[in-house]
DNA sequence: GGATATACGCTACGAGGCGTAGCGAAAGCT
DNA sequence: AGCTTTCGCTACGCCTCGTAGCGTATATCC
């Protein structure tokens, strides 16, 4: 639960008057709002301060630019995410496809993602905050997904390497495609699509065994 | 070929001095070097209107704001893509991913296409216009791979109903997983990941047969 | 306690983008 | 011709960005 916020270093060092903790939470609690009031094109660091209680300076004393700011503020979100265990594996993901695709409904979550997105193929620096704090951290769901199917028989166990790649290339299917149905496409993530979905992701898992097998 | 380029209506009236389609070509030419140089944050109107040789006035008078600009600019770039009968279901999927990679590559593409959607979860307008002149002109590919791979005998004939969700889905999952592999995972598109995940989308139709069978 | 170091709130500022208004001139159409 | 619309240009008000400078507050170290 220890948020990194690896913001705009805090100085090691640790003599002179501490930042204040509550300007912290203050401060991304109000960048929340704002999102949802103004979503990211039009929201502006004087407003997330004016929200906040806090001077526009101490926001620049902290993060660098309002992608930076946006990027923590919505970071907490991915968090509420978790996969559990419904049964079996069919169950298990179509949870995990509707929590994701509730998560996407919300304007805050929905007007910061590709936005921060957008900025980070041309800022390395950010790239790495967003994987760091978004992205990585909810491969968990596909390490834990699987890990429970092994268990069951469902799934088969791999080597370290396939099993990486395997995730890594589960996990681009899923997010991806539930962004892309609910933001681009512009459709709902419903029951049957969710259903679709898996059936789909579940099909193809087993042929890619059968190869494997062949 | 004829781009519908719905910009600010043009007076469907057609007395006094035309628009000269020279300078729309500019723009839009001007438009994708810039988003190339700067990237979609740091492009600007004027700049835009510097490059083409043209009045930042004729900018307006034609679009409403940079975001409408931008995706007209973009739009062409994926009217490029084709899906080739390489003779086999499997390669045409496969031939089509790494096409839509490359294109994703192109840095006025992958600056642009994730903001202009950022954009458009808080605007109606720009999201249509997205629709209609990017993804919907996309499905295309799906419903033309379906159909040769119909003729070959590897996918079977569905009703119209079935086929639309399908085809849908399939979109989705493309181009979601696509999108997300090069541009939030941020790996690379190679040979590798295209078989990989050909072979579990193709493994999936199959399970959505058996499925629907059973 | 005092010295030091940092954070904070506040004000002010220059730089620059946005989008519009108003002008005279150009380029079509009838 | 006369009418209509576009074009290039200049100028403008409004807003946001990000920073500097100041006095004050709050910590740690001696």
């Amino acid at each position: 639960m220890v948020s990194r916020m690896c913001r705009t270093t805090p100085r090691s060092g640790r003599t002179g008057r501490p930042r204040s903790a509550e300007a912290d939470a203050a401060i991304l609690e109000a960048t929340r709002t704002a999102l949802v009031d103004l979503g990211w094109s039009k929201l502006t660091m004087s407003d997330v301060a004016l929200r906040a209680g806090v001077a526009k300076t101490t926001l620049y004393r902290r993060w660098a630019n309002k992608s930076e700011l946006v990027v923590d503020a919505v970071a907490v979100l991915f968090d509420e995410l978790e996969i559990s265990d419904r049964g079996s594996l069919a169950a298990d993901v179509e949870g995990v496809v509707r929590q994701f695709a509730e998560l996407l409904d919300r304007p805050e979550a929905r007007t910061a993602l590709m936005a921060v997105v957008a900025e980070s193929t041309r800022d390395p620096a950010l790239r790495t905050r967003i994987r760091r704090s978004i992205v990585d951290r909810q491969k968990r769901l596909v390490l834990l997904g699987r890990q429970r199917a092994q268990a069951r028989g469902e799934l088969p166990v791999e080597d370290a390497a396939t099993a990486s790649r395997t995730a890594d290339l589960i996990f681009d299917v899923v997010a991806g495609a539930v962004v892309h149905r609910s933001l681009v496409s512009a459709e709902p993530v419903d029951t049957d699509w969710s259903r679709s979905f898996t059936l789909l992701l579940l099909g193809g898992l087993r042929g890619l065994d059968a190869d494997r097998i062949a």
